[in-house]
DNA sequence: CCGTAATCGAGACGGTACGTCTTGTCTTATG
DNA sequence: CATAAGACAAGACGTACCGTCTCGATTACGG
């Protein structure tokens, strides 16, 4: 909230050698709330400093823009609530990480900055570079562990493209997601992984 | 524009029973050119009126906010330029549909108006409403054209899930426009459609 | 102040053919107002403004600095607190006029707001300019009246230099106002009377 | 400036035995030369301690605003350059003494300090108090010192009310630098001193 | 064919938020 | 312990647009 002082952690007020940590929890932890409160739209610096506790010139001072407080925000969210099990078989890893996958998207809250972000990016090719080279490059490698898993089992053949198997398992989704609307059920998610499946038998 | 004035086209100043089509044209044309020009994030209200030579009032009498003049600049484009041909053949349709709805998206004016659209859907829901409910269900319609066609041929089994199988196409192709920001080449959408042909064998 | 609403003065929102005279009233008021109550240091324009009940564009739009806003605010003060009897005695009109002087620098409002204008236009060549060819000038030519009348009915010589007379009289009430700050009793400007008098005796 | 560097004067980071006399210096020369520069109304204490090459804790440990900075920086000016002489001859003292002082006020730099604190104190009760109980008053001595060599000298009688007699003859000066801006030429400031010698014969 | 009512361009209005600047306080490492 | 440096919370600056309003001119219909 802002005014919150940890036991131990002096009431820092700046100095020459560094930022305030205080200062920088205070206005991501401002942000993901004042989102969900108001929406982007009505997400304005101004206020973010106000519920932050903090003056508008510290947070100038460290982000460029409202979007790149975003970004960090974001921060490791992504890597915490969609990573991958491994639990030694293909299709219930798919499953279950495809279901994880559309339940991020549609309801969690980093899914909603997720799409936020991504929505902005469509006309700000500076946020789309950032986020395609941060997150969307990183998730697409977590994307492809259980595959990677899957051939080294000898449980797909090693010829398959890995890259392309990702985009035909996630690009429906975020079309639901993104495009349509539509709802995506874990029928939804187990269909694609059963379509894959039976592209690719093991050898 | 805004300030040309139509050989034979009496410069109008409104009276009680319609509105001008003059100054709804200059508004929609002003809108198109500025999206270019300065971007979404710069596309003001107050710009568009002036750049059409139009007043304020006249702008938000007939639309409630600027996405909605984008809506209706977006108009018939869709329809235009994404409409499936119809050869008689259901890979020569695909390929040639998929790649259009590919340069349509990436390369098209038309298409950064949609992108743009889409972007700020995800965080409007009343923009998203309009856009699925009009644009997106009424491309869908045609995207299923080519498949409904091949039913009727015999080409396609009639026991194919159509709407599914659009997902499949479209999916992977928004996938990359929207989230990976990958490139689209003809290879790619071919691909798509032969992955589909190899799972949906003529009976 | 601000939200009044004169019967019969239709609250006006501004059109293109002229300003708001209501909103013009509630800057000068509050203008007014806020210097006595915070002091010139504290005078904001973003203060004004919301005392005002106005748009600070509205205050930018019409008067370039604060500085601006008290010279019109200053107005016809000047005049009508400042203009010298006519009792076609010489003596009577001079200690009249010159205790008016005194407590108007020293006790009035608009005596505050001469003090600052005089204050700020000491660093502030414009403001000096055009206080001078405006209020200074004009308040000079009203401090002469009662000599020029007294020299027309034959009360003083017609080689008397008047403008140096005034000098001498209103200098040393000025030197006292801004400069000591001791008080400027009725005694004070009364001497000061007696003795141009002992010098310009009628001929 | 302020980084200069005296031979022999080790650069001085603060010590535990007092001020830094370095670092006073440094301030009052910059604040000198930024009035001149600048101007008050851009004189800013972020300024000042830059262009000294100074913290501004430094700067705010010792002078509690910048007015007072220019209070210390005025110093001794004022005695250095408005002693009057003492010739032995009343006329002569006088007449050199307020040309001077018109000259002081209009021309020197000091002039310009002293015309923009007493520009300040028109709105500032504190700065008013501070300027008037250690500079005005003691200038006011100074004024006084050739009319009380003069009656001491039998010159004047010894009735004549002193005090009186610097605000007849300092007031008009005062009035056209502060007031009215004309200028302020031998001419006048001699004709001041006729007057007063015309009212004042010796005995 | 004249009155009238809705539309037009224009732009002032009360506001909100922007991104910048300065203030005065606080913290740190150095000497 | 005073210094130079600079981050901090606060808040005013002047600008850009927002969406509303008012204005006088324009014009097509209906009485």
């Amino acid at each position: 909230m802002g005014d919150v002082t940890e036991p131990g952690e002096r009431r820092h007020h700046g100095n020459r050698y560094g930022r305030s940590e205080r200062a920088r929890r205070a206005v991501l932890d401002a942000v993901d709330n004042l989102l969900v409160e108001v929406g982007f739209a009505r997400l304005t610096i101004e206020g973010i400093a106000a519920r932050a506790g903090v003056g508008k010139q510290t947070v100038y001072r460290w982000w460029p823009s409202k979007v790149d407080i975003l970004l960090e925000a974001l921060g490791d969210d992504l890597a915490e609530e969609l990573s991958p099990p491994d639990s030694g078989d293909l299709r219930k890893d798919l499953c279950a990480h495809l279901a994880a996958m559309a339940s991020f998207l549609t309801t969690a809250d980093a899914g909603a900055v997720f799409r936020t972000l991504l929505g902005q990016a469509q006309h700000d090719p500076d946020l789309a570079r950032q986020l395609r080279e941060v997150h969307i490059r990183a998730q697409h490698r977590r994307d492809r562990l259980p595959l990677e898993r899957a051939v080294a089992r000898g449980e797909l053949p090693s010829d398959v493209d890995l890259d392309s198997a990702v985009e035909q398992l996630a690009g429906p989704i975020h079309y639901r997601v993104l495009v349509t609307g539509a709802p995506v059920p874990p029928e939804f998610t187990d269909g694609l992984v059963e379509r894959f499946l039976r592209e690719h038998p093991p050898e």
